[in-house]
DNA sequence: TAATAAAGTTAGACTAATCTAACAATATTT
DNA sequence: AAATATTGTTAGATTAGTCTAACTTTATTA
């Protein structure tokens, strides 16, 4: 069994060589991180993640040489996906069922994605009606720690006069949540693109009946879908 | 902040000098406990209790000198009884909303009672519908950590003839309580005492058109209230 | 390529929670 | 009351996860 602190290691991993900056990866089987990196991600010194590092790879969960780099072996990245499967299948029943706000959630599904029981996970998925997306819009890996990730863009992609549906946000910080919230935007609304201003890279956008300009600190970090690129890799949009 | 261990011990208090016997130390005030009986109770060595019956005594969670019994003070008397009402709330969840059997609940409650958010356990409570009871039909402490422990009777003290109903089991273990399932008896089910025999202390009783002649390793375990002596302490039942 | 910077490791220390083994205090029994 | 049994304490060790400080390896740059 694994403890509090080695799964909060493999999630950052899996955070680090699978989600951040997939885009940029996205083909290139980069998929390891230095000690530097991991260190300053979970706020521990270097010497810390070292050690971790070599019991770690003890127990098979990475690969890992002296002086290398660290990346997860197939059963260290299936048990990181299942701490997030655990983390956003909690955010979402807190969001859904017990209305926290949308900034309140993570630091609770923090705690929460510790609890190891399959037959629980499995149970709440069912209760919430088997959820593809938590309320972020990250998506949930399934029993077996799997995710498909759907083909996203950013809204700043999205060109004029063009119509699609916000799906996630990427950055996750409560400063840009709650200014999310008080648009009174949301997962799955509906976002058209009115005017894209290059001068100073300002977006009009309408939303239920609204409109508003952003600024690209804000369309960088909406994902966006459209109705024709649901499956697609290429879509005009 | 108290950590998982502390959280443990406080708990395991209350339960020793509470809840335990309550019938035979009521009023006498004897809440108190040895380092031997509590290092039995929580599957330590005495020498562990020693060591943190100390620390627990700095933190002034318990009154406690050497070579004395240990005893809670009010507040850890109230932390304690906030560890055991998130413990029974999320029993009550497990039951009610996940469909978990009976003998499944406890291991789990054991560890999500941990998560510590006032705000978390206010809003499950919401959710249930302010349960004043957990599935094994034993009181959930309130917000300030209040219980108010209804007079109880066990099913072995209801006389012939005599028609109650259930409202919590004694014994928790997994065996009593597969036994409970198995029989097809639930929480607030009726039952009619139909005849008791002196000799082998043989009960035969009746509840769902059922009838069963059951052992006193059953009617002890079984706590029953009548319809009169819900908030009466005296009643003929 | 040699000097410097960046990245990573090792040794030794600390804390919390546990143990064992030896010892001390208190309670019980003859 | 003395002997014995029960109960509780202390000292020293262990493990996981962390730190600091000194050191080593690898990468970058002048």
């Amino acid at each position: 069994m694994l403890s509090f602190t080695e799964e909060n290691y493999l999630k950052a991993l899996v955070q680090l060589t699978f989600f951040e900056n997939s885009r940029q990866h996205e083909g290139q089987g980069k998929s390891e991180v230095g000690v530097n990196r991991l260190a300053a991600y979970l706020d521990v010194k270097p010497a810390t993640v070292s050690d971790m590092a070599r019991k770690l790879k003890v127990k098979e969960l990475v690969d890992y040489e002296k002086y290398g780099k660290i990346s997860l072996t197939e059963l260290g990245k299936k048990e990181g996906m299942m701490v997030i499967r655990r983390h956003r299948l909690w955010e979402t029943f807190l969001y859904q069922k017990l209305d926290f706000n949308w900034d309140e959630i993570h630091e609770l599904a923090e705690e929460l994605e510790h609890i190891h029981s399959i037959k629980l996970m499995n149970r709440l998925d069912q209760f919430l009606d088997f959820p593809s997306f938590d309320p972020h819009g990250d998506a949930i890996p399934d029993e077996n720690g799997e995710i498909t990730i759907p083909f996203r863009r950013t809204l700043s992609e999205v060109k004029e006069g063009k119509k699609c549906k916000m799906i996630a946000v990427n950055d996750n910080s409560i400063e840009f949540l709650k200014y999310v919230d008080k648009i009174g935007l949301k997962i799955e609304d509906e976002i058209e693109v009115l005017k894209k201003e290059d001068f100073d890279a300002l977006t009009t956008i309408q939303f239920k009946q609204k409109q508003l300009v952003v600024s690209p600190k804000f369309t960088d970090n909406i994902f966006v879908l459209c109705a024709t690129c649901l499956n697609a890799k290429e879509c005009d949009c």
